[in-house]
DNA sequence: TGTACATCAGTGAACGCGCGTTCACTGATGTAC
DNA sequence: TGTACATCAGTGAACGCGCGTTCACTGATGTAC
């Protein structure tokens, strides 16, 4: 059947939205097309003529993990007190609810996953990285755009590290502690310019 | 037939060996019994006399993924003079050969996987984890064990977490240059003792 | 010492299942007249 | 304005394939006599 004009783009946008969140929580092998389309109500032949492989729906889908949840933490973070938005950027992102939340963010839940994809996603990830990081240098010290950003991708794969030994620990008390050291740890590495 | 004593365990040893190995490489889901049994020269349904299934030969490879390359890396890490031996580890982490090798340490490879895992095999993984860390403290400054041990478990965190970005970025010499960034902060950030 | 037999690690066909992908088909709606 | 038709997103059966797992079978060697 013929449908509406726009319709298409819509679920497009679905699509890739609920393909980001899967493949978040579950890894790129762990998301199906089939699972994925029947948590769209849909089937899993309908899935090609959105995308032409899974390949190019998990490059896609790989650009736009970074910004769903990110934009809203970034905007607490901006609303902080001046001074103290870093430490706000690192408890947010080393709190208990994030790491409950493996779907957030692809640096923790997808880090070693992606060294072993294609370049075409390798690239993607990099890109959405970037761009990430171009918001996360605004709240770290540096004398300069090139070294503020340096500074961010390290801050930004120190946190992504901890964050997976923080999911791995089966003893909630342990995780709990980990994360309140890497909390103070990074706060206290980052909030000065390096020497 | 029947097989020589001892046959039985040394052909569970070349398993687990190569399993530890193929996971790190290839990632849990990635690794597939048939592919693992037929790299040791061998066909699948032996597997189930030496393992009771996939989740158990699993479990028992992620503890001794620890110990294969460490073992001998920290040992020129106790090589090193005085006073160089942090920096020397952290070097050896984050150079580039480890970059290359990604079947070398389980903590970078399979650090967003292992959230995803079943609390054995979490658990047998952050035991294996923990024995490192047993070692690598006593390289870094601290008051006490205990706290030199927490260090210690930030400071891999920290690294893995680089490694797993170094080995995403697809132009060599910006990994290069991240990783030569990210020696420096660790070596700094780790070489006195925490305020 | 020599023979008969029990053992059991490994074989390979088969199980059901889910994977990514293809394809003939459907049918409500936009478009052309 | 009303009718006829083209469109094309989505359906669902089917493709070959690899997965983890089971199981009847093999046959060289250790063990018992």
């Amino acid at each position: 059947m013929r449908y509406p004009t726009q319709h298409k783009a819509k679920i497009h946008e679905r699509l890739l939205k609920k393909a980001s969140q899967e493949i978040r929580r579950r890894g790129v092998q762990g998301t199906g097309i089939a699972s994925l389309m029947a948590k769209l109500g849909m089937t899993h032949g309908g899935f090609y003529s959105h995308f032409d492989s899974k390949n190019a729906l998990v490059a896609e889908a790989t650009v736009s993990m970074f910004e769903e949840h990110a934009n809203i933490a970034l905007a607490t973070v901006e609303a902080a007190p001046d001074g103290q938005r870093l430490r706000t950027l690192i408890n947010l992102y080393l709190s208990k609810e994030h790491r409950d939340s493996p779907e957030v963010c692809p640096m923790a839940s997808l880090g070693g996953e992606m060294a072993r994809q294609s370049p075409t996603v390798r690239k993607a990830f990099i890109r959405g990285m970037e761009e990430r990081l171009r918001k996360v240098a605004g709240f770290v010290p540096g004398r300069d755009e090139r070294e503020r950003r340096d500074r961010a991708r390290l801050l930004m794969s120190g946190l992504a590290g901890a964050m997976m030994i923080a999911r791995t620990i089966t003893d909630p008390e342990a995780s709990d502690r980990f994360l309140e050291q890497a909390r103070e740890f990074y706060a206290s590495a980052f909030e000065s310019s390096p020497v």
